[in-house]
DNA sequence: CCTTGTCATCGATTATCGTCGATTACCGAT
DNA sequence: ATCGGTAATCGACGATAATCGATGACAAGG
């Protein structure tokens, strides 16, 4: 069995995406393959743009998405290197080892520092 | 963008997994290989008999693991189906396509019915 | 400087969830 | 029928979280 800060971490991410707001967040995201406005996000999800912005600084912590300010805006994009390394965090919870991928710096880095 | 109700489908499995007791159930149950009783469970965790039961409804609820009654035990085991099912699905979050299992029965069937 | 637009933060509300202890239900054996 | 072991349910408590509206912080233009 996975010990007990492991098995934090995992659900750390898990919770992360524990949230249909949050999942069609980060759909959005990957399928746009660019950067998106906080107005764009919120133009696009049916909550308010408070509660929008609390989910993207929600989904910055675990890691899932990156911001970077423009001027008045905030531009926030999905971390490429999580695309590989949560499903492979799926893999190894459910028993099977997690792929090796191909190119990749493997190993310590996970994707990015969470918290 | 993934609609609404797929999004808290997605959601609710993430849901599930949002914790560190959950993950260390179903890592235990996975690396086993095995069913198991709750006692055994209980005895593995550091939560009481009354929490571990609670946390077996909500993954048997979601479809992670199964249940079979064998006179006063309880033994529960992984859903085999979700082993592939699930880090499909967090592949389908992060954008990429969901690979398409070898000799599976790909379709309508998710892994067993949650709820 | 003032206004407009963009986003983050705050406070409050409401709902959900993890955990526990106690109780209940069920099985098997004495 | 009673008893000991196993597991599910119940009720309560505290913590966490999603959402909203309002406010605050900051940039760009007039």
């Amino acid at each position: 069995m996975v010990d007990r800060r492991e098995a934090e971490r995992y659900a750390d991410w898990f919770k992360a995406l524990a949230d249909a707001t949050r999942i069609r967040i980060v759909t959005l995201l990957a399928r746009r393959g660019a950067a998106l406005s906080v107005g764009e996000i919120v133009a696009a999800v049916d909550v308010g743009q408070s509660t929008v912005s609390h989910h993207l600084k929600a989904l910055a912590e675990a890691g899932f998405v990156l911001v970077e300010h423009e001027g008045a805006y905030s531009r926030y994009r999905l971390n490429e290197e999580c695309v590989e390394a949560f499903p492979s965090a799926a893999d190894v919870v459910m028993g099977r080892p997690a792929p090796v991928q191909a190119g990749g710096h493997s190993g310590t880095g996970r994707w990015g520092r969470p918290r």
